[in-house]
DNA sequence: CCTATCGGATACGTTCCTGTATCGGATACG
DNA sequence: CGTATCCGATACAGGAACGTATCCGATAGG
């Protein structure tokens, strides 16, 4: 059997219209199998994923995978590494966006949960970063060293997302009658725990989280 | 070699001493089962773990296992069943014991943190209940079947934590500014992500979670 | 005390996955 | 166009965990 034909890029599978496709052969490779992993890692998780089903959704073989990796581990984190980058410049975009330099037209108190969600609605498929995230905070949680890395990329993304919200909330006349960190924190915390909600309620109706995100974000400021 | 000396039951590994010693033969064993697949879950994960190894760690055989479960699956959904169950009669007694049915003095408004914190602190080893919760939610996510009886099991948590809440609040004078329901949705939300925040800082110093939920707590009520 | 049943131990065969060592086609470069 | 290097395919053990079939000691009932 040939070398299996290369098999085109199975069409960018309706995700990362984002990133540039890489020229060098080895960083296609790599990228494919990025990409084959965030699908088998959400579908199946971490550990119960096999290297074998990550190269076969790629269309390798394992060959492939460890002349790119050491581990399945080291796939996971440069996946994480990936998709990081991806949604912090997302969330860089979507800032600038959505509160442009010059003073537009300050904001509607009623609007403020779109806001929210526009700021926070990165990935474009919310349900799969939605299982890796979670998956991540658990290797996280019982492995001091990704432990580390998750606190740094956590504290980068919050500090981020902190100033912007303050912004916005002067935009809206509004300021916030707790800490500012804690409220951003109060807030990313519904928006998760909604979105999580949703999905196991099967309910992809995303108004409800609006609703419960304004009357949040209604309830922790006061008129400035 | 003798069918294994019957291991004096590793002396209740500091924990649940709630439950009472079952008496049947049997039914020692299904719990001495799910104590080590407590363990062994929080420690490496349900995918990661192995049959052998949970079987190991209750000092039995495989043959022990499949004679009291199917698969793996089961056992995780006993374990869930059985801590599920001390985890709400814990609510049920600190709800008693917290507001009592006379009407006693007034609560100090300072004093809710405290209130918050002796209400949803249940389990005795905070960071295994912690992951093994995180971990079924993650199962329940993929699999529709656990994703039901997630939502059941969240619904009657709910349920009996929300008019205690509000009682709480009433008897402290103040009155939430918000849907209690979502009130409450956001103040658990706020403690399980500040613990697990706390759990990989690696601060164990809970006075900072119990502040921030004092605060929390505080934007979100009015005096009534 | 004797016997029947139960429950856990033991001993298989099987399946799946891993990691490495080697081969051969593809790509880059002169 | 030819050659060297790269990179992914293939082949080969080895190991780990699974599930089952069977055995035998322990417990309960008479």
């Amino acid at each position: 059997m040939p070398p299996a034909p290369p098999v085109p890029a199975p069409a960018a599978p309706a995700g990362t219209p984002r990133r540039p496709a890489p020229s060098s052969r080895r960083e296609r490779t790599r990228e494919r199998l990025l990409d084959a992993a965030y699908e088998v890692f959400a579908e199946t998780g971490v550990a119960a994923a096999s290297v074998e089903e990550v190269c076969e959704r790629a269309g390798f073989t394992r060959g492939a995978f460890y002349s790119n990796f050491a581990t399945k581990e080291e796939l996971f984190s440069a996946l994480l590494e990936r998709e990081n980058g991806d949604v912090l410049a997302a969330l860089g975009e979507r800032i600038d966006a959505l509160l442009p330099e010059g003073d537009a037209p300050p904001l509607d108190e009623s609007r403020l949960g779109d806001l929210v969600l526009g700021l926070l609605e990165g990935p474009s498929d919310l349900r799969r970063w939605c299982l890796v995230e979670n998956e991540w905070q658990l290797v996280a949680l019982r492995d001091p060293e990704v432990g580390r890395r998750w606190v740094a990329d956590h504290d980068r993304f919050m500090d981020a997302l902190v100033p912007l919200v303050r912004r916005a909330a002067e935009r809206a006349g509004r300021r916030f009658v707790l800490d500012p960190d804690l409220a951003v924190r109060v807030v990313v915390g519904v928006y998760r725990e909604g979105l999580t909600e949703a999905m196991l309620r099967g309910a992809e109706d995303p108004a409800r989280l609006r609703a419960e995100l304004a009357e949040v974000v209604r309830a922790l400021t006061v008129a400035a």
